[in-house]
Parts: structure tokens; C-alpha cells; sequence
DNA sequence: CGAGCAGTTGATGAGCTTCAAAGGTAGTGG
DNA sequence: CCACTACCTTTGAAGCTCATCAACTGCTCG
């Protein structure tokens, strides 16, 4: 049911656990909401991102099954979260969570080992948002969604893209026009095929991962 | 000695710890490297930054007194980390901590709270990087640096700016020069003084605030 | 089949970078 | 103590990447 959290243990919150499930473009949080629950994506694909107050809007990640929503959060949450695809999650109260805690101090080593993973993540996207190209920030977006892919036992060659352009663009810290033209110099370059608008294969992942890094 | 961490726990560790002073321009890790320490700062100022082979560099935190060095760390080091200023810092093998908190489960709450407020303030550098012009930038970064010294009891209105304008473009994703336009862009709009280049007076905070959400 | 939206392509323009040089500031040695 | 040097910062001019504005294409869905 709930993946990510070992059975034993869980039936402790078992009561608590709520199995959510939103369709496309459904909120998931609100940023600024106080903080009552913490999420585990159990299936499909969820963003989450920030606002400036004049619309301007940064993604700063896409969750799939088995990453954690509000690990990041405090009194209240950082940011808004909303569902890409069909989303499945399991939703539990974070108070039963520090019950939890005390019994099982276990589960906070594991909660770090997320943070500290969470924090590396966050900090490549720093290096790709200040310093990389349009088309070293397309390139590094698709290794890291093939990538990812793998990880979780899915087709990793074409490349599933659940998200539309403009979720890409706010990811990348660029424009639909622009993520749609880097998509085209890729084309061109050889290196990827747009099977569908949502689906990419990579012809040369190598060859990606060159100019992920400036090599081009 | 060794702020941060509490006086009875710290025995533990005591033999471990080693209390290590940078000069200037000093490393103090590289990305890369095996991640044997932990380190706590107790002075100064430390950048922490990842590097594109091309050099194009990337600074993804300053570091001052309680900060942790670390955190985000798994196998090896995620990022290289330099002294800003002449800095002092407390260093513990990883794994004696690890010892450690299997006897003071306590202390990996503090860390996971720790990680969450670093993963917090990484989310609000992405939309920074992501989706604010130079202007914004510079004045949420002379904001954040007053709001900083402020909580360590420094003086937080001539505010210090302890790193070159080099450092403060890498971490603001943009150039020196960018960087010096901003600042006269922000002393011709009466917001700022510079006493000298490493001390900016604010002269109207509020109005500072407004532009670093789009209010001009 | 047609309407509407997402994506692509084109033309223009703005903001930032790059290249270049002058102005300041700090440290050094006479 | 002052002058010289070297580096850091600021300013200026030109260029480039990406954003903006606009039109077109193609897909989805009623």
C-alpha cells in the first residue's frame, strides 16, 4: 500500500494513513498552509513549485512514486505542490509521524538519508538554473528523467515526459519558446527523436551527457 | 568551543574533534573527495560551490558561525568549500557521529530540522536563480545577508559583505559586472549606500523588500 | 468535422554577458 | 610617509542568448 515505509512499522500509523488519489491538475498542497501532513507518492508524477507574487513561477521538482512531499517543510509548507499525471499518495498527519519517531528513531536516520539526497539534488539544480545553457539545461533534464526512470523499473530509452512545456520551461528557468527550441537543436544535433511530444528517444546519450557539461 | 552541539554530548566526541582555522582563500573540502568529516563553523565566513569542467562555477551557499558543512553529504562531497574570510570551524569524523547518534537519537532530530531549513532555503535560491532578474537578486541577497547577521547579533544594517562581487555573481548566478550595475541601479534608487564595497548601508528596507518580489 | 489548446517556428527586442578601459583601494617598498 | 603597483570594482560599448510578441501547425476531444 504505502511503499517506502516498512510494514512493521506502519501499522502504527495505520489508523492515521489516508490513500489519496488527484487527478491532473489537482492541488496537492498550498504554499503558505500550515504544515498537517506529510505525503508519499505511491504512483504517477507530482511538481512542486513556488510563486513570485506577480506570477512568475519556478518548479523546483517533479516527485514520482517513492519520493517524499514535505520533508522540506516547517510550520507551514514551503511551496504549492499539484499532480502532473494521475497521482496516487499516501497521506499521514506528520504530528502521528513524531509519535512514530520516538518509538522507531530508526525512521529518522532514513528521513535524513532523504533530506541529504533531496539537498544533493537541489544543489545540481542550482548549478543548471545559475549557470547552464538552454540546451545543457534541456540536455541535463532528460538524462536526469531517463535516469530516474531506470531507477524505478521503467522505460528508460524513450523517455516518458509527463509534463507539458511549460512546466519544463518553469522547471529549467526558461520559456516554453525557448525549452521548444532547444528541443529542436537536439533534434537536429542528432542526439534525440520526438516520438510524441511526451515521449523522447535518446539517440546518444553520451553524446547528451557531453554537452550536459559544456562539452558543446 | 564547538557551538551548536550540547556540552554533554560533546564528550563523546571530544577526542575526535579537531578545531581547524582557514585562512582567507583556504580550502577546506573538495567536491569529490571522500566525505570523512563533518564540520561545524564557529567563525567567519565559508562559501560552499560545484564547478562545471569548463570553470564556469556556481556558489551554492555561504556559511557562517552554527552552520553545518556536510549535511548533504553522502559518499563523497557533493561540492567544494572555500574560506571567505579567516574562519574557524570544529571537525568530526563522520563516523564517530554516526557512533554518536546511536546513543543521542535526539541529535538526528536537530540535524533532520537542520537539513529541512537548508532544503528550504536551496528552494528559495532556485526560484531566485530560476526566475528573478539581476536586481531582485542583489536585493534579496543583501536582505538575506541582513536578516543573517541579524540573527547571529551582528550589525545588520551597514550590513557586511565579507565575499568579492566574483563570489556574490557565482552565487547569484551573473557576472561581476552585472553584479556592479545592480548595485548602482539600487544606490540610484536611494535603497541602498555603500560605505565601502564590503558594507552596504540599507536605506529603505521595505521598498528592498517590494523589489525582490517584482515591486520594481 | 470543427473548436480549442499545446507546441513549434519566426521576427523583434530586452537584459545580461563579453570585451575593454578607467577608477579605487589596499598592500609594498623606497 | 608617500608613491608605486597590482588587483578589485566600476563604467562603457557591442554582441549574444533568451524573452516577448505573433502567427502557424497539429493534436485532442467534443
Amino acid at each position: 500500500m504505502c511503499a517506502g515505509v516498512p510494514d512493521a512499522e506502519l501499522m502504527v500509523l495505520e489508523r492515521a494513513i489516508t490513500d489519496l488519489h488527484v487527478e491532473p491538475r489537482g492541488a496537492i498542497v498550498d504554499e503558505g498552509e500550515p504544515a498537517l501532513h506529510m505525503f508519499n507518492v505511491t504512483a504517477g508524477t507530482v511538481k512542486i513549485y513556488k510563486l513570485l507574487p506577480d506570477g512568475r513561477r519556478q518548479i523546483i521538482g517533479f516527485l514520482m512514486a517513492g519520493d517524499f512531499l514535505g520533508l522540506a517543510v516547517r510550520q507551514s509548507y514551503a511551496y504549492s505542490a499539484e499532480a502532473v499525471t494521475q497521482v496516487r499518495l499516501c497521506r499521514f498527519p506528520r504530528k502521528k509521524l513524531e509519535e512514530l519517531f520516538e518509538r522507531y528513531p530508526m525512521m529518522e536516520k532514513r528521513l535524513l538519508g532523504l533530506a541529504a539526497t533531496e539537498l544533493a539534488v537541489a544543489q545540481d539544480l542550482m548549478l543548471l538554473l545559475g549557470r547552464k545553457t538552454a540546451k545543457e539545461r534541456l540536455a541535463s533534464f532528460l538524462l536526469m528523467l531517463s535516469d530516474r526512470a531506470k531507477r524505478l523499473g521503467h522505460t528508460s530509452n524513450p523517455v516518458a515526459l509527463p509534463m507539458s512545456r511549460t512546466d519544463i520551461a518553469d522547471y529549467l528557468g526558461l520559456t516554453t519558446e525557448t525549452v521548444s527550441r532547444a528541443f529542436t537543436q537536439l533534434k537536429n544535433m542528432k542526439m534525440i527523436r520526438l516520438e510524441t511530444t511526451s515521449q523522447a528517444l535518446l539517440l546518444d546519450p553520451d553524446a547528451l551527457r557531453a554537452i550536459t557539461e559544456g562539452g558543446a
